[in-house]
DNA sequence: TCTGGGGTCCTAGGACCC
DNA sequence: TCTGGGGTCCTAGGACCC
């Protein structure tokens, strides 16, 4: 059973419009007219965020930018700022900080505050949400919508009732019928998976879910209960797992970066080049945040959108570019030319004029890439285990190299450097030259 | 509609070990 | 020799969140 929900008071509080509110604050005149955070609307990508006005004519987050630009052609299209963002999440968690010492930012946007025991400071819940509003007002210029439960996931779902800038208390002991009524894509983990499992099982509300005697047997698992204890607004489990400064932000479980081309790409030194790009971005995450990782993830994905991950262990964790590149170049041409060229572009080569083939065609080194990533997972915080690693003074100097870079992008700009122009072709001859090989023998010492 | 980028968590099969 | 059961690691894919 948990806590009693009873003997808690969480808030969970979530920015209106973030990303377009704080845009607004840096062009004024952005006020009040329809829109999108994301990017030009002829590019690829989705949008971000948009304003309450660009939201009349259908526009959502998630939604591609092409689609948003068709059904709102007048609203002002803006590129993200990241950096704005993470400033003005600050500013809010300084706001949070000034009602609770118990704080867990859940992302850059929203946070759980566990007001149990704050009455004599800040009074009952709606005076204490009350004077967060204003608070955040006047400090930051934002507005957000405030959830009250005994629960996080109640409170969670409460504040999303409440936008825009609103409150709502679910009071305890009440939980179960201010849930019932709400279609089940309302709580949080039911996506539009779940949402059509259960609707082909007639499940539409909370209230169905909650009635755990009549679930379907596909739903009886482990899983299903979970879903249908929390519909009864019983989440019990940590409540603060998170907070007290040892988050998530502190103790990442993995470091990725993708790129999507704006056109499809299949030539090879093109897609060589960015899968180096992101190794870099990736390693220098690394060594920001004193971490080595042992497993390297590659991602591909095709014109025809179908995706594949590839990812390989090795036998000593790593924060090196060239090892991690090195890694990844031989699971991408593993896979890479094994693929057959989509339908679509068959049927491009197939309509290709006479005499025009060899063109287009010669150019086709591989199948058309959309999307590439790389990531790393399996992180270990510096210690002994990579000492040994470093023994060698090859390792030292690459080491050493590698930091300095890190240290002169950051005083000059991220292009302001490259390492070694000679580096990228050699990696690349001794991929190849390796390929055939077992992985993970490679790199054996001594 | 023509589909980003950064994450987390879950599942499931196979390898391998005891 | 017809065949167990548990635990852990690795890999691939996918749902979901903001």
């Amino acid at each position: 059973m948990g806590t009693p929900s009873h003997l808690r008071t969480i808030f969970h509080v979530d920015m209106d419009a973030f990303f377009v509110s704080v845009e607004e604050i840096f062009d004024p005149s952005l006020k009040g007219k329809p829109v999108v955070v994301g990017g030009k609307p002829d590019e690829r990508g989705v949008v971000s965020a948009a304003s309450y006005a660009a939201r009349k004519f259908g526009v959502h987050s998630a939604m591609p930018l092409r689609t948003a630009y068709k059904m709102c052609p007048q609203a002002i299209f803006v590129p993200g700022h990241p950096t704005r963002y993470r400033e003005y999440s600050e500013k809010a968690r300084a706001v949070f900080e000034l009602f609770t010492p118990l704080v867990e930012m859940a992302s850059i946007d929203e946070a759980y505050l566990d007001m149990t025991g704050t009455e004599r400071l800040h009074g009952p819940p709606l005076a204490a949400a009350n004077a967060l509003h204003e608070c955040m007002k006047k400090d930051t210029g934002l507005n957000c919508s405030i959830g009250i439960a005994g629960s996080r996931v109640v409170a969670k779902i409460a504040s999303d009732q409440a936008k825009p800038n609103g409150v709502l208390y679910a009071v305890h002991g009440c939980e179960a019928s201010f849930l019932a009524p709400l279609p089940v894509r309302k709580m949080p983990g039911i996506g539009k998976v779940m949402e059509e499992r259960l609707l082909k099982l007639g499940i539409t509300t909370l209230g169905q879910l909650a009635d755990s005697e009549h679930l379907p047997d596909e739903l009886r698992g482990e899983y299903g209960s979970s879903l249908s204890a929390k519909s009864r607004g019983e989440d019990a489990g940590a409540w603060f797992a998170n907070a007290f400064g040892h988050g998530d932000d502190d103790n990442p479980k993995s470091i990725s970066h993708e790129h999507t081309f704006n056109v499809d790409v299949s030539d090879a030194s093109e897609l060589e080049t960015t899968l180096l790009r992101l190794c870099e971005m990736v390693a220098r995450r690394l060594r920001a945040n004193n971490l080595h990782a042992r497993t390297v993830d590659l991602k591909l994905r095709f014109s025809d959108f179908k995706t594949l991950s590839r990812s390989r262990t090795l036998d000593h964790a790593t924060q090196l570019d060239q090892i991690i590149y090195e890694t990844v170049l031989a699971l991408f041409h593993k896979d890479w030319k094994k693929e057959k060229p989509s339908a679509s572009l068959i049927k491009e080569i197939k309509e290709m004029p006479h005499g025009f083939g060899g063109t287009g065609v010669g150019k086709q080194d591989g199948p058309s890439i959309r999307l590439l990533g790389v990531g790393v997972t399996n992180l270990e915080s510096a210690p002994a285990a990579q000492l040994e690693l470093l023994e060698t003074n090859t390792e030292q100097r690459r080491q050493r190299a590698l930091e300095t870079a890190d240290l002169l992008r950051d005083r000059f700009g991220e292009t302001a450097i490259r390492l070694a122009g000679g580096l990228q072709r050699n990696l690349r001859e001794r991929v190849h030259d390796q390929m055939p090989e077992e992985p993970g023998k490679k790199k054996k010492k001594q």
